[in-house]
DNA sequence: CTCTCGATGTTCT
DNA sequence: GAACATCGAGAGG
């Protein structure tokens, strides 16, 4: 087990956003491990990406990813969803990666407990993903290579053969250039 | 499988 | 007041 450090998350958002395919991302929570590893993610590239909440500056939510890298981006959307970013990039440059989709390995029945559901639909959304292991707000700005609460670390070697790169989902909003580009990146099954 | 729509509350205009 | 980096239920094929 080798937990991730400050300078994986550093990097520029779309290496690290590849490079996190295959990791194990780790939450304890009240003494267990929940964990999967991470299937599919999106990266958000700073005050220049019109998708990006940093676009239009720093503001109480987003302030986190203005900060180091290597710390937990959470916010609320929708009334009732929490969605789970990595800070990327150095700091003062607001860049993270949306973790979309993991595979569970470790603590599936605590999991199926929060999600009151079986199978794919545990940790196959931002969302759902949050809510199978418990992460909200409070774990906002979260610093991940503490190796508490929630870190991410080695697990798998993802071929590049495997990985599928596409538009991102849901943000319609976003300029065309930024829209279209292939920042969402999957595991192919 | 697809599509449509309502839920729900924080944030920003 | 509108929009929102979503989800799940329900209707239809």
């Amino acid at each position: 087990m080798n937990i991730l450090a400050r300078n994986f998350y550093t990097g520029n958002t779309l290496k690290v956003a590849r490079a996190l395919l295959g990791k194990k991302l780790v939450r304890r929570l009240r003494g267990v491990h929940l964990s999967g590893m991470i299937m599919e993610t999106e990266a958000y590239c700073g005050k220049e990406d019109s998708a990006c909440h940093a676009h239009r500056g720093k503001t109480p939510r987003n302030a986190v990813m203005f900060g180091k890298p290597g710390h937990a981006y959470v916010y609320f959307t929708y009334g009732m969803h929490y969605l789970l970013n990595l800070v990327t990039e150095e700091e003062g440059n607001p860049c993270a990666v949306l973790i979309r989709a993991l595979m569970p390995l470790e603590g599936i029945v605590q999991m199926e407990d929060r999600r009151k559901k079986k199978g794919p639909a545990l940790t196959n959304g931002p969302a759902k993903l949050c809510q199978a292991l418990g992460i909200d707000k409070s774990l906002n700005g979260w610093d991940l290579t503490l190796g508490q609460e929630l870190w991410v670390e080695d697990y798998k070697i993802i071929p590049p053969k495997l990985i599928v790169a596409t538009p991102r989902i849901g943000i319609a909003y976003a300029k065309e250039e930024h829209r279209e580009a292939p920042w969402r990146f999957l595991v192919k099954l």
